[in-house]
DNA sequence: CTTTTTGGTATACATTTGTTCACCTATAAT
DNA sequence: ATTATAGGTGAACAAATGTATACCAAAAAG
């Protein structure tokens, strides 16, 4: 990768924070004013340099600045799930508070999605409050699987248990009992390939 | 959050992905070609629904729709340790097994790299053998972090306390012991930020 | 049944943004 | 000494984009 100069360094990091605060990029014009430059020819000759350089991206229109981004493995962006709101299905765009990228290594290509915990039936399991969950989304468990369930429209987390005609939720809580509900009377979301822990910021997002 | 319509969420995931995949928002006129609607107002409509139910942002000028959204899609690669080889800085390429990409939010910019839990001292904190943890580099520490120390060569997971002259690296299990060790006797390699559960395949890469 | 919302067409116009060209200065490289 | 590169000014112009208005039809809500 070409190396910057500093006024293109400085370019640069204004453009990416911008469009991290925005969801869109800087106009040329927006660029000029930010940095004093009286002229939007001025702002276009860095842009034009950064897409030279390979570190920007560019196509005819206004406000059309890309940023090239290179990384080795695949990524799939994954959407993260807020408040399950009763009645809407668990994917539909009015849960989804936003997206991350993970790695397919992770994701396996199947359908994803990320939940956070609110409770603390599953501590037993290391599973808190606050937690991330990576849930596969299916519609069918095995015996012992962590599963988000859905009972009348709420989503909880709870080890999957046939037994007989019902089905058992087990919480990992010692302090919490377990519930049986007959099959039909519930769905399963997914199943829960993975927890992510934020001991520090608290958000994935 | 306000319910939307079937058009309303079509449009809705197509400037979702349009943005996530080029870095920057569709024209009103992209999303009208998008779907076969023949003129911009059309469109327009369905953002100022969008915009008014709180689902996207507006802004004067051209390709200034914002989504309402707090996540970054940035990524990092970040190289995975295997086992620490004693003697060896234990970010040398000797203990390098592999690199995943990582979300930016997580990583924030900082050096970091993830480590395979081996043992069982950290149970009580929710970290078992076999889960991977997010370290951040950091020779210091604070009353209370859990921490990556080296002891002899020897990297272990511990809860990181000061007392006067010493140090006590506790463990989170009831069945083991603090150990107290003197300041220089001890190298801290980071602190743990985040822990990854691979709850089925068990590798995370 | 009437009104509102939703979704759309068509046209015209205002605004923003991007682009080009000529010209200037300082610095680093050949 | 000369040439390229980096950084910039200023003005004029082209292209893309956003906005407003009038009008239409089906569906949902009252």
């Amino acid at each position: 990768m070409k190396t910057l100069t500093k006024r293109q360094s400085e370019i640069l990091r204004f453009i990416r924070k911008y469009s991290g605060i925005n969801g869109y990029p800087p106009s040329i014009r927006e660029i000029a004013k930010y940095f004093s430059i009286k002229s939007p020819s001025g702002a276009k000759k860095h842009v034009d340099a950064l897409v030279k350089k390979g570190y920007l991206s560019r196509r005819k229109g206004a406000r059309t600045i890309g940023e090239e981004r290179f990384y080795t493995d695949r990524v799939r962006m994954v959407p993260v799930i807020g408040r399950v709101a009763a009645g809407i299905p668990i994917l539909a765009v009015e849960n989804i508070m936003g997206e991350v990228p993970l790695p397919e290594s992770i994701t396996e290509g199947k359908e994803i999605f990320i939940l956070r915990v609110e409770g603390e039936s599953m501590v037993d399991a290391g599973i808190n409050s606050g937690d991330y969950l990576v849930v596969r989304r299916q519609e069918i468990a095995e015996q012992g699987d962590i599963v988000v369930a859905i009972i009348d429209g709420d989503a909880t987390v709870k080890r999957f248990f046939k037994k007989g005609n019902t089905v058992v939720l087990k919480p990992e809580n010692k302090n919490m009992n377990s519930i049986e509900v007959k099959r039909g009377d519930f769905l399963i979301a997914g199943k829960v390939i993975s927890v992510i822990k934020m001991l520090e910021s608290g958000r994935i997002l």
